[in-house]
DNA sequence: GGGAAGACTGAGTGGACAGTAGGTTGTTGC
DNA sequence: GCAACAACCTACTGTCCACTCAGTCTTCCC
């Protein structure tokens, strides 16, 4: 009778891998025996990820009630129910959706390398500074789901080593093209633009005056310097 | 009848600003009238503050519940409540207790200026790689309490705006020495500063192998080099 | 247009959890 | 040692909330 008796959601962010049909993936042919999701499902099942999106952005996954989400996309609680069989299972359906969207924009950086990359990232920053619900949930989410309990913990886990991994080898990219000085790790680069990402995310959703774009352009504007392959002057204090 | 008529928990770390008596400080006489906390209550409120801590560290405030703390300080859930009133009065008491210890320790960078301050602060990160719980206590409150209706989001926005206000001014004093370069914005990198220790943090409490040192380091050295007055070339491309 | 599966709703259920009431035990100043 | 108050405890309340059940309405393929 504990919590966890029924079907776990699944770490990874694709599926909730029960028998269910993918959810927010239409069906491109019912096939011959009727089963699947309605053109309505599909509506709904947008709605609802939408709903949950939104809300678990502004209080958070623990913080925000099915039954708020389940308003806020126009239905009762049991007719959310109906599409997501928990509250752990919707989670991740909502992670997997915005996730994809994310990627899709660091996309663009990570087929880059070197310095062509990092003016990218600066676009992506100036971006998400117009985008605060997208940055709001995964900043909220992120900071709850340290806690090695949360459900998505594994899934961030996952994220934030694959965004370094992706990251390291766009820098790797700078060194061998000759752009960065090859005495810095690339690894650490790596871990450090993502912490200045994240962290002036959560400056400036505590208090807009935070110039997200300003602080991520003087990082940007650091590391060209300091990484500069020609001014590699050895002064080690 | 609403859950909010009670006595609100005061928005300012330093006391509830009820009518009782400032918990966890323990009165030094108590005058004539035998009021006050004693030796035994004294002793309980920090069983209480350092089970909270813990557990708050752990699981969040949302996620952790009450009679978890209680068990954890060795008493039950009203015996916990009957020293701090409720649970947000309880979050702002840890708060308040571990700030001053955070605090105490960033006086010694603010205190400080220039350059000197940039190494005070590279050994405040080695030591923070050493005290997991109080890094993770603030990194999943503050991740938490980004949404604007969590008890603690007044603390955060209030801690952060004065920890960019120091940090700006000791960036102020390096360059009134003339350690640092004026054309950049001191308020830009205490921004940066403060960013990538949260953004190193999460990282770290999400994967151990992350290097908080490394990452700061690279940081301090980018600043050192890019803020050399002496270097400044005016190559803007 | 009939029927089968999907998309719901209203009315619960059970458990978790913050906070209360009221009584009992421990401590301390006099 | 004895008031008086602090420091608890047991038992309870009310509420919130994820999830279930049993049924009705809707969609859509044939």
């Amino acid at each position: 009778m504990s919590r966890s008796a029924r079907r776990a959601p699944a770490t990874t962010p694709q599926a909730p891998s029960s028998g269910r049909p993918d959810p927010g993936e239409k069906r491109p042919d019912p096939g011959g025996g009727r089963t699947g999701v309605s053109r309505r499902g599909v509506r709904a099942r947008l709605d609802i990820l939408r709903a949950a999106g939104g809300l678990f952005a502004e209080r958070g996954y623990r913080g925000a009630p099915l039954a708020a989400v389940a308003a806020e996309a126009g239905m009762t609680q049991p007719g959310l129910l109906h599409h997501f069989p928990s509250k752990e299972h919707l989670l991740m359906a909502v992670l997997a959706e915005r996730d994809r969207e994310a990627r899709r924009r660091m996309r663009v950086v990570w087929d880059m390398g070197g310095r062509a990359a990092l003016s990218a990232l600066e676009d992506l920053v100036a971006h998400n500074a117009e985008t605060r619900d997208l940055v709001q949930l995964f900043t909220v989410l992120a900071g709850e789901s340290v806690s090695a309990e949360h459900p998505a913990h594994e899934f961030f886990t996952a994220r934030y080593a694959q965004a370094r991994e992706r990251t390291r080898r766009v820098i790797e990219r700078g060194q061998d093209r000759g752009e960065f000085r090859r005495d810095v790790d690339p690894a650490v680069v790596a871990a450090l633009l993502l912490a200045v990402m994240d962290g002036l995310q959560i400056q400036w959703l505590l208090d807009e005056e935070v110039d997200m774009r300003a602080g991520f352009a003087l990082l940007v504007d650091l590391l060209l310097r300091g990484l500069d392959e020609t001014l590699s002057d050895a002064d080690e204090s």
